[in-house]
DNA sequence: TTGACTTATATGTCTAGACATATAATCGTA
DNA sequence: TACGATTATATGTCTAGACATATAAGTCAA
């Protein structure tokens, strides 16, 4: 027989006090602004120490879902800055997710110093090397997306030797470059000529366009535009909590 | 006299240790997959106890930066899922944020059980009343977005009263249904001409759309479609790690 | 070689204290 | 009434232990 007594395989404190609390917030029986109980009140609920339910606390203080104030106590936050996590993969990486066969054109590389339009889009003020790319990526041979991108060779001298006909520049940056920031602006614009013949849609339709900007602690790497087809791409943001 | 030794202002011994770990994965030091020191490791370095390393390690675990395994140990995680925290603010917040005058006109009202095509936007199976509203929001006067939106009754019976000439049903939606859920969907579209005539642009126009749903404990609340002009507006997603 | 069993060990959780510190609340004074 | 000093208190951090538990690694037999 096992040793198991009817105690069977319940969570442990700490977490059990934690989801309560949750609980309680994410039903709105506890409103933002409510107050938690003070942490020796819960310490006499739940018979445990105080380094127990400060565990709990603690880490609902870290999830943002409470506020923690010395002397005053613990409060539920209100519905804070409205944001969302947007999953933006590897465009390779989408497109063998959704079953589809992934394809790459490299359609232009040049080294060059940077001009003053490179050192604005990187946001560099010194002069330097860039290397400039753009490319087609499609899936099960259609037009997928354009890549216009502008990499900085002082932060990634690699790039100056690396070969771009094969691997598409966003998958070689993420596995040479790991650790970045970046920034995204999303936009819509109406498809030129030339970005209609590439991506095969009329001129005139609907693009989706997401210009990054990735840098390494203060340091400038690369600056992306991709254009995909409008109605044919969806970007999805999942958002959970305020 | 102060009492201050030349210690200073130093923080806290674990935010030091966590601090000291994250500055190593970030700069690289530490690649991802590589082994943090055993927390006895630690203890020993840093002269504290378990508790006080366990604490750090454990806010790097819940940041996601690395990964614990009994027995095994602590480790890098590697670049995960590509992310990116995109705000989406109220769009009365948005537009006073950035000093300018918020406009609201409601275009439609209508109260109406639910038909097919209601239902199966916002993914519920069962008749019921919806509320479809439809607004423009304008900054400066300019227009700046229009709102297309259904309210699930059955979640938010209030809705059916409130008062939707003055204030806009998001920022109702806002003050009394806090703590949602909501999915985001980004693509772009060209202007038709109700559209266009909405918004004040030019037929064949990018747009920017918007579709977001809502819900709260797997009960649907409201699904959104917003319009923006794709050349006047940006959606700006800041994307920190890996 | 493979599978089953044992053991060592790093993390996971918890305790019963301690002192530090920011600050809300109170009290006293101008 | 308004302001400054004092006090009470809830959280913040930390210790030196303890036992639990998952599991990598080693051991041994089929």
């Amino acid at each position: 027989m096992s040793l198991a007594t009817d105690a069977a395989d319940k969570p442990t404190l700490y977490k059990r006090i934690r989801a309560d609390i949750e609980r309680r917030i994410l039903t709105g029986e506890w409103p933002p602004g409510h107050r938690i109980p003070f942490e020796h009140e819960l310490v006499a609920r739940y018979g445990c120490s105080r380094m127990t339910v400060n565990k709990a606390l603690s880490e609902l203080a870290q999830a943002d879902l409470i506020e923690r104030r010395r002397r005053a106590g613990s409060f539920v936050r209100r519905p804070q800055h409205q944001s969302a996590v947007l999953k933006i993969a590897d465009i390779r990486a989408e497109i063998t997710a959704l079953g589809r066969t992934y394809g790459y054109e490299l359609i232009g590389r040049k080294l060059r110093a940077a001009t003053a339009a490179d050192r604005e889009r990187l946001g560099v003020k010194k002069a330097g090397k860039v290397v400039a790319i753009s490319c087609r990526h499609s899936a099960d041979n259609v037009p997928f997306a354009v890549e216009d991108r502008l990499i900085d060779l002082a932060s990634v001298p690699s790039a100056a030797t690396a070969d771009f006909s094969r691997e598409p520049p966003g998958s070689w940056l993420l596995h040479h470059v790991p650790w970045t920031e970046a920034e995204h602006t999303i936009s819509a614009i109406v498809a030129d000529d030339r970005t209609a013949e590439t991506l095969d849609i009329a001129i005139g339709a609907p693009c989706l366009v997401i210009d990054r900007y990735t840098w390494r602690s203060a340091r400038t790497i690369t600056a992306v535009r991709l254009l995909y087809p409008g109605d044919s791409h969806r970007l999805v943001a999942r958002f959970k909590g305020g």
